[in-house]
DNA sequence: CCTCCGTTTGAACGGTCAGTCAACCTCACG
DNA sequence: CGTGAGGTTGACTGACCGTTCAAACGGAGG
């Protein structure tokens, strides 16, 4: 078997495992999660876990951000599907509101993101990790801010864009969370309106 | 021994217990928490621990709100203090700032709201919990709300009050996270100022 | 058809830890 | 003092689970 190939399968096999993890994380919790658990969601044996893993524990770890990049991923393909900033940001929000749209299962998203907040707590790995996802999120956040500011969308001049980025990303956080408990107080739609008055009070753009 | 005192004695070697755990979850977090861990905190051996605790899951269940319970006792008697609203609402968003003020350990405090909600995403007594720690906060901050557009002070009249409060609880605790983990882009000092400027701005008075 | 090497298996190992229990302690009360 | 009940101990157990490993598999190349 050619070299490539071999590294082919390789990267399919540690790929599948990945997102059996990532499944079986999302479902039980890190906590309760299981090499044995991992193996049943991909029809293989235990054994072979830690054949293309080092430890469950770092395995784990890849785990726990991979579905935030197929997130990141599918939201820039979105981004260049859409001319207006105002569309955009709309977009964003829209996206990011936990169980708004049924055909994405953000509720996982967001699950995970619990659990990579408490990991990175104690993990320095974890810790550089997070604040990287968090950077990309929030920049992306900045760029469609920049963007329809220079196109005139966005009224607001005199604020730097990724402060408005910031206060607009953590704002989503803190309701995503009440959202993703199930919190009565606060549904999905509701976020999702609060994030969009937000978002026009901040960038200055009427309804 | 009378009986009221065998309660008493029990009592307080109950919360003996409960508090060296909530110490120890902070410490260690709630996955790498050990009933030898809490038993050597307070200097007791491990069976002890069982005799109070019917199970360790019951134990830490219990323990994790209890940091909580103490906040919301301190942060009453702060506002009994404190004549105007607009000063209430600031101290609240003081308290509220992890790491802000060294004399609270409101890091810890933080931490631990992380643990109960990946706790409570599968368990439903946790859930319940949790929401009425939340309902407990943002009605406080409701009450402030209410407090101040009463008095004058706050100028804002056309929206509910409990609206205010949970768009500006939220926010605090997205930021939280963000100051919890050590991220750069938003250091405790920011939060505040984020945060005070939200409230001027959502409840209408002037700096 | 054989060989070889990467892949896969699953039984076995070893460490950890929640929970149990029998014995011991202590002290209030008679 | 003696007694008894509640409090405390810490060794023990049984289950669980990450990790290891020797053996088996499979298919590409000769």
């Amino acid at each position: 078997m050619p070299k490539t190939a071999v590294k082919k399968q390789q990267r399919d096999r540690r790929q599948e495992i990945l997102e059996a993890a990532s499944q079986v994380i999302t479902d039980r919790g890190l906590a309760e999660t299981r090499i044995q658990d991992i193996a049943d969601a991909c029809g293989v044996s235990p054994g072979l876990i830690l054949y293309y893993f080092e430890s469950k524990d770092r395995l784990l770890a890849e785990a726990l951000t991979l579905a935030n990049d197929r997130f990141y991923l599918e939201m820039s393909r979105e981004m260049r599907k859409i001319a207006s900033a105002r569309g955009r940001i709309e977009r964003l929000i829209e996206l990011s509101v936990p169980g708004l749209l049924p055909e994405y299962a953000l509720l996982d998203e967001w699950a995970l993101w619990l659990e990579i907040w408490v990991r990175a707590l104690r993990d320095p790995q974890m810790a550089k990790e997070r604040e990287a996802l968090d950077r990309r999120w929030i920049q992306s956040l900045a760029e469609v801010i920049r963007y329809g500011r220079q196109s005139g969308e966005f009224s607001v001049q005199d604020i730097d864009p990724e402060d408005v980025a910031l206060e607009l990303g953590t704002m989503m956080d803190g309701m995503a969370i009440q959202v993703l408990l199930h919190d009565p107080a606060i549904t999905p739609e509701r976020m999702h309106r609060i994030a969009l008055d937000a978002a026009r009070r901040l960038l200055g753009y009427d309804a």
